[in-house]
DNA sequence: ACCAGATTGTGAAACAGTTCACACATTTTT
DNA sequence: AAAAATGTGTGAACTGTTTCACAATCTGGT
């Protein structure tokens, strides 16, 4: 934050983390960007300065894009800006499905609808299940559902002992999908 | 939801709620509607079924404007897609901002961040501060924060007797916004 | 001005989640 | 293959928040 703010951001290759951090030093994470996605796209909308930190979690190679030329670009061709727009749409979901399963909602509860989450972005076919490849330490998934290590290990152990997951070698499988898609719904299937 | 899902909505006249009910028949407050507002608008980014319910609070005037139009719109004047993605994604810093607060926050911190965020869209000026314009139940401000409406009385009060806000005819007026802020935010205020 | 209904205040008990502290295991580095 | 660093499991004490229950108070409609 507090950087200029007058371009996009593009990752070519690597892994970048959004992250923001509390008063008492807790760290909220806000997203994962993969290769070949943007970020820090607010800035198309008007956002003034940053609010939140970027970390590379590996070497990664980024291309600044300037504010004006992508502006310039959406102008140009409707489509560029259709596709800005579900972009920013697309992410602005995945923040609302986290805020309503952040507002009312058990530690474990959290913790199922972010292996759901990362199972639609990451998910891989796998012998038992779903694989995740992604591989995340409990303290980082604490610290995307705003919760502590501990509890991320009580939880995420207690869904092994229930059959729904397993871990190999640091590896997710969700092993029964429809279950946790159960177990956390409980409502909000709609019917009108 | 599950209701069709083909056009975005423009309130004339009148409230709009859009909340999601939890499991156990809990309400989360997603956002408020007010004359002249859009809603409904993540139809355009291909949104196949609404997540969530919308209800009128009052008498209620709406017009419903077909995906496809507005798609059309949006293709042949770039200001027009422009503000839309402009509304979108200053919808979605809300969201995020409101994230972040709920990730770590006490719920004292909750209220304080809900505050702030009314006072920027409906505070107006008055002799001993900032009055909001809206007036909410605790039990709102509860679902806004994902909260209880008893924590949401206790934290309130005692924000009262800090003097930092009064509750006059169920108007809040806040009285030192600048100390709310520091309350809040303790850190993030950027260095860099 | 009244009454009915909704909203607010408050306290006791229960609970979920955090914190702290430390053992144990796994991965990475040299 | 050690050694170092990082990550995981687990229990006890503590804390903040919820739940429940009820009294007190507002508020809008007639």
């Amino acid at each position: 934050p507090s950087d200029e703010c007058d371009s996009v951001l593009l990752l070519i290759s690597g892994r970048v983390r959004i992250y923001h951090l509390t008063g008492e030093g807790k760290e909220a994470l806000l997203a994962f960007i993969d290769p070949g996605e943007l970020f820090g796209e607010l800035t198309l909308v008007g956002q003034q300065q940053r609010e939140e930190f970027a970390e590379t979690m590996e070497k990664s190679r980024i291309l600044k894009i300037p504010k004006q030329e992508l502006l310039a670009l959406m102008q140009e061709q409707p489509d560029m800006a259709l596709s800005l727009t579900q972009l920013i749409g697309l992410r602005r979901q995945i923040f609302e499905r986290r805020l309503k399963s952040l507002m009312f909602q058990s530690n474990r509860e959290r913790l199922i609808h972010l292996l759901l989450e990362l199972a639609k972005r990451y998910g891989v076919p796998h012998a038992e299940g779903l694989a995740l490849s992604v591989k995340l330490s409990h303290q980082e998934m604490a610290n995307l559902i705003g919760s502590t290590r501990e509890s991320v290990t009580v939880s995420l152990s207690e869904l092994q002992r229930e059959k729904l997951v397993r871990v190999h070698r640091r590896q997710l499988i969700l092993h029964n999908l429809a279950v946790l898609q159960g177990a956390v719904n409980r409502s909000s299937e709609g019917f009108s």
